[in-house]
DNA sequence: ATTTTTTACTGAACACCGTTCAGTAAGTGA
DNA sequence: TCACTTACTGAACGGTGTTCAGTAAAAAAT
């Protein structure tokens, strides 16, 4: 009775090439400018057929959100072992920084668009959000042990470090970096990114 | 002859009120579901109205960002005369900070939705924020003359400061502190700001 | 092998959106 | 009084997200 395993593999095969089209159409014609009834008609078929595996649109795109979590979490687990906490959560920062500039359609619908987060703080997007923020947040705590950050609480630690690095990368995500224009905006995000780096090693 | 001139009088207003219909609707109920027919609507005039007065919804948009951008700017002119320029550079972030959570709808128009500035690199929106993107690096040179942040270069050191008072608001108007929630949001802001004061505080 | 049921899909519609434009009615100047 | 200008609008166009009755093929039951 393969039957049932076949119908449940075409299922998912039809939910996977609903969310690599969207995600191509993102990519090249940009986020706002895409229509399910473009993804529909990339795909060949009826923008009706989306809505049997979508309930709508924001869950198509919560749906996206999770595939940008998982990815931005392998990058995170990719963080090389270090003794010193601090070069760690350093490291870590230059790691987001680069998932981002990587990944920008992910980024966006991640940490930067309202719409497909409305609602939701469950589901495996949450879940994996929540193990990544772990990961800074025991690495801050590694730092504060170690006598950085005079003994501070590592939740505001992390979200101060957090914080920072989104504004630089979403700045160059939502284009407010034209005032720099004779930089080239990657390489003076990494500056600015070393910078901060410096700074945190200071006492 | 007061015709001609009342006749401009009536037009600026008539642009005010759609400014300010606009900017209230979008207070109350959020950007995304406010639409030109529900401003038109409020006023008690016809859609096709508006649009003897704006080109289309981003010169709106715009037009409301340039209001931000002023706003913006008087509160960077309150800027309290002090000698030493590392606590005007940290009085400026707390400004930057109380703009952002006191005026969510405009800095949101400003720094984060896409649309309105979108081939606009001039403008009063963008001398406005020339300008006070002049005052931060001003201080920032004046911090530098002073012997902190080791002779960087003056617009990274800006560009990062920017950054970190950013992502701060930013993740707070985009709803991305669930995660937080024991925390009272605005609180949590303040004290991750100060802990980044005290962090440009050090050698 | 035939009938019934289930599945996968679609065309057409609904209510909205931003935007345009011919048409109208009032205000102005001669 | 008459022509002209101004300020406005109703109705339409092509687009959007979404729903749903209907259809044709596949699977299951007989």
């Amino acid at each position: 009775m393969g039957i049932t395993e076949r119908k449940e593999r075409e299922k998912q095969e039809m939910r996977t090439l609903i969310l690599s089209t969207a995600t191509n159409l993102f990519v090249e014609r940009g986020y706002e400018s895409v229509s399910m009834r473009n993804i529909a008609e990339v795909m060949e078929y009826s923008p009706a057929t989306i809505y049997l595996y979508f309930k709508d649109k924001n869950e198509l795109l919560y749906a996206l959100s999770e595939e940008g979590f998982r990815k931005f979490f392998t990058y995170f687990q990719s963080l090389p072992p270090q003794d010193d906490p601090l070069k760690r959560l350093q490291e870590l920062g230059r790691i987001y920084v680069r998932f981002a500039l990587e990944n920008p359609v992910y980024y966006d619908l991640m940490f930067i668009m309202r719409s497909p987060m409305e609602s939701h703080h469950t589901g495996e997007s949450w879940d994996l959000g929540m193990k990544s923020h772990g990961i800074l947040t025991s690495v801050v705590k590694q730092c504060i042990e170690n006598g950085y950050f005079h003994q501070k609480d590592p939740d505001t630690v992390a979200f101060m470090v957090w914080s920072c690095v989104h504004g630089l990368v979403s700045f160059k995500i939502r284009d407010r970096m034209k005032m720099y224009e004779d930089q080239n905006h990657e390489e003076f995000i990494y500056d600015a990114l070393g910078l901060f780096n410096e700074m945190l090693n200071c006492p």
